[in-house]
DNA sequence: GACCGTCTCCCCCGTGCGGGGGAGGTCCGT
DNA sequence: ACGGACCTCCCCCGCACGGGGGAGACGGTC
C-alpha cells in the first residue's frame, strides 16, 4: 500500500511541484490538495492521508496552528511534515513544540523530498528523534503550562557563530579559544543553541544545521 | 591578492570545471594545471599557488604519493585540496594522513567548491580541524613506523549503518536498541568509524558523512 | 528610571562518550 | 587447516559534555 501525502500550501505552485516530485515515486501517492491551514481538518478526515506536508505560512491558519489543531482533534493523525524555508526558522521550533514530525526545506532536492515524506512515513522523525517529544513533555506538563510568549528562537548572532563552529567538528574549548572567551560562556551559548532548535546534543544540533541549509549560508 | 590555485587532474573535463567554478571569483585565480601528480612539484616551485587542488586518482603518481611529495620537498608548501568522488572514500584517510588540508567531492555543487578553496587558502582545515595533525602525529612519532599495510578505511556494513544512525541524532543506546545489540558493541563500532573517518568524535563523523554525501547515499 | 535581551562568567553534578586494552564467535578465501 | 576480516561483548578510565541554577554588565526600548 502506498503512502498517502495530503499537501497544504497556499501556492499552487509549490503544490504542483510536490506533486510532481511525490507521484513521480510509485509508492507514493498525493491524495489531496489544500490551501489553507483551516481546511486540513476536514480533508485529513475524509482522506485520512498518512502524511501531511504543511507549509508554515499561509493567510488564514497558519501551519503550526494547523498543525496542533489536527493532532488535538484527530483521532489518529497523521504524520505532520513540516514544510519551509530556512527564513521560517523560527517557526521551526514551534512546530516541534506543535507535535510536527519532522521539517523539510523547500529548497531540498527532489530525493531528499520523497526521502522526508517516506522517512516520517515510517514513523521517524525526521530531524529531532526524541527532542521532538521531549521538547513537548517539558513544557507540556511541567507545573505552569507554556509561557504565553513563546521563548525567541532565532539564534542570535553569537549563537549562529558558535553553531556554525560547532558543525565544523570544533570543542568547547576549541571554540572558546576561537572567540577569544571563557569556556563556561561558550557553554552557555551552546546550551541555548541546543534547546533553540530542539537537539539533545551538539551532534543534533549540528544535524540541524546541515539539514536547514544553514551551514550553505556562510 | 587573489587566491592563486594550482589544478592536478588527468582529466581535462574536470580541470575544466574547476577552473571555469573558480575563475568566476574574483578573488580565485587559477595559475596552472597539472595531468598527473607526477608533474607537481616542479610547477609548485615554478608558480607557488596558495592551494593546490589535488584528484587521488592519476595514472603516474596518485594524489596521496604527490601530497606527500610536495609537503616533502618544498619550503613553503601550497594547502593541499584533495578532490575525490565518495567512492574513493578509502583514500581520504591516507590523504589526510598524507597532511591533506582538506578534501572535496567532485559532485560538490559550485558554491561549496569556491567555499572550500577559500577556507584551505585561510588556513582552516576543511573537515577534521584538529584530527589531521593528531593523526600524523600519532602514526608519524611513535614507537614502530606507520603500517606498510594502511588500516582498512573503508567502512565495513555494519559500520555504515551505525553512522547512518549517528548521523541522525541517535545516541550509543539508542543505536543499540535499534540494532538490537549491546551498548558495548556499538561503542566498538563508533571507534572505528572515528578511526577510519579520522574523526575526534561523533559530530566531525556526523559532519563527514555529510560532507561526503554519504547522507545521500541512502 | 525600569525593563529586557544579549553576552559574559560562575557554581555543582551526573553521565554519555571515547581511548586503551582484550576475547570469543562466525564466515570466507587460500 | 590456517589466517584474517568482521561482529559481538567485556574491562577500566578520564574527561568533555550538557542540565540546573545564578549573576553582573551593557545596550537598547518604553
Amino acid at each position: 500500500m502506498p503512502v498517502t501525502v495530503l499537501l497544504v500550501d497556499d501556492e499552487p505552485l509549490v503544490r504542483a511541484g510536490l506533486r510532481a516530485v511525490l507521484e513521480a515515486q510509485p509508492d507514493i501517492e498525493v491524495v489531496g490538495e489544500a490551501a489553507d491551514g483551516a481546511a486540513v481538518i476536514p480533508l485529513v478526515r475524509r482522506l485520512r492521508p498518512d502524511v501531511v506536508a504543511m507549509d508554515v505560512r499561509m493567510p488564514l491558519m497558519d501551519g503550526i496552528e494547523a498543525t496542533r489543531a489536527v493532532l488535538r482533534t484527530v483521532a489518529e493523525p497523521p504524520k505532520i511534515l513540516v514544510v519551509t524555508t530556512f527564513e521560517d526558522d523560527e517557526y521551526v521550533y514551534e512546530a516541534l513544540r506543535a507535535g510536527a514530525d519532522g521539517f523539510l526545506l523547500k529548497r531540498a532536492r527532489p530525493a531528499e523530498i520523497v526521502h522526508a515524506v517516506r522517512l516520517v512515513a515510517e514513523g521517524e522523525s525526521l530531524l529531532f528523534p526524541a527532542s521532538v517529544r521531549r521538547l513537548a513533555v517539558r513544557y507540556g506538563d511541567g507545573a505552569r503550562p507554556a509561557p504565553a510568549t513563546p521563548p525567541h528562537t532565532r539564534l542570535t548572532e553569537r549563537e549562529a557563530e558558535v553553531l556554525r563552529l560547532m558543525a565544523r567538528g570544533l570543542s568547547n574549548a576549541e571554540i572558546a579559544a576561537r572567540l577569544v572567551v571563557g569556556a563556561e560562556t561558550v557553554k552557555s551559548h551552546v546550551s541555548a543553541v541546543l534547546a533553540k532548535l530542539g537537539a539533545r546534543d551538539r551532534t543534533q544540533a549540528v544535524i540541524a544545521a546541515y539539514e536547514s541549509g544553514f551551514m550553505e549560508s556562510g
